[in-house]
DNA sequence: CCGTATCCATTCCGATACTG
DNA sequence: CAGTATCGGAATGGATACGG
């Protein structure tokens, strides 16, 4: 049998892995949010190969995450760009980013890496979880699932 | 040819993504951080078969993000425990389940889900990423990937 | 340079049947 | 209840060749 499908799914978080809960497409995102856009960077970037990348752009475009525009220098071929809702992710990124370099080792003389905002040169310090009044909430807190 | 694998990556999302980029693991540990522990829980909010629930079960605990601890009932059988490192995947959660609800449609009729800490029942309210100068930085900030 | 079209290997997922 | 064993179908990923 196929894979289930979690679009009709009430949680969020599974709704969300429908759509970009593959390997692929969070590299994607991540190197769009670095400033790519060309079919020719993502490849080089990722090491896939072509007719791969070519089917996640296209399911990515088509879930808005991306969008294709004209190239800037007049070229043939489309820019791809984030949408607002493709940006969004960012927070995902960052996510996955520091859990990784918290909790993963680095393969031997490697340095670590992590995003920077391009203007100030400030790397990422840390993520915050707020609850509704104000606390911060800290992976330790027992969680469970409401239903709004 | 097989999939590549991405331990060996300097950038830390791509080595996360190797460890649970894929649908069920990050499924289990949403339940698990929702307090669920059993085998059987597992399988009946998953809806997976048990053949699969076995092996991401067992990946998890290879990976340390699970632990197996025997039954808090007394029973023949294992309960499956976040470690430390796997209860540090809530951040990750958090971002994929605000990313759900705020860009992607409910299905027709379906109540809004979100995570609440048990304690005093306060639902999560927002996500932010602090610079290493104080700043709030927002998906709109260009970003670019430093190696320290 | 930017893709598309084939083809093949592998992996993944689900159903089912079975065990203690 | 908590798995293991086996099977088949589907989706995925990669190599390669080709076309605008």
């Amino acid at each position: 049998m196929r894979r289930k499908n979690l679009s009709g799914e009430t949680c969020p978080i599974a709704r969300t892995l429908d759509v970009i809960g593959d390997w692929w497409s969070l590299l994607i995102v991540r190197d769009a949010l670095r400033g790519m856009s060309r079919f020719s960077e993502f490849q080089k970037s990722l090491g896939v190969s072509k007719n791969i990348l070519t089917r996640r752009l296209r399911t990515l475009v088509e879930q808005g995450v991306l969008e294709q525009v004209p190239a800037a220098d007049g070229s043939a071929y489309q820019d791809y760009r984030l949408t607002d809702k493709g940006r969004r992710l960012f927070y995902v990124l960052v996510a996955l980013g520091q859990w990784g370099n918290e909790n993963l080792e680095r393969p031997a003389g490697q340095p670590r890496s992590r995003f920077v905002d391009r203007e100030h040169l400030q790397p990422i310090q840390r993520l915050e979880v707020h609850a509704a009044d104000g606390r911060l909430l800290k992976p330790g807190d027992t969680m469970l699932m409401r239903i709004d």
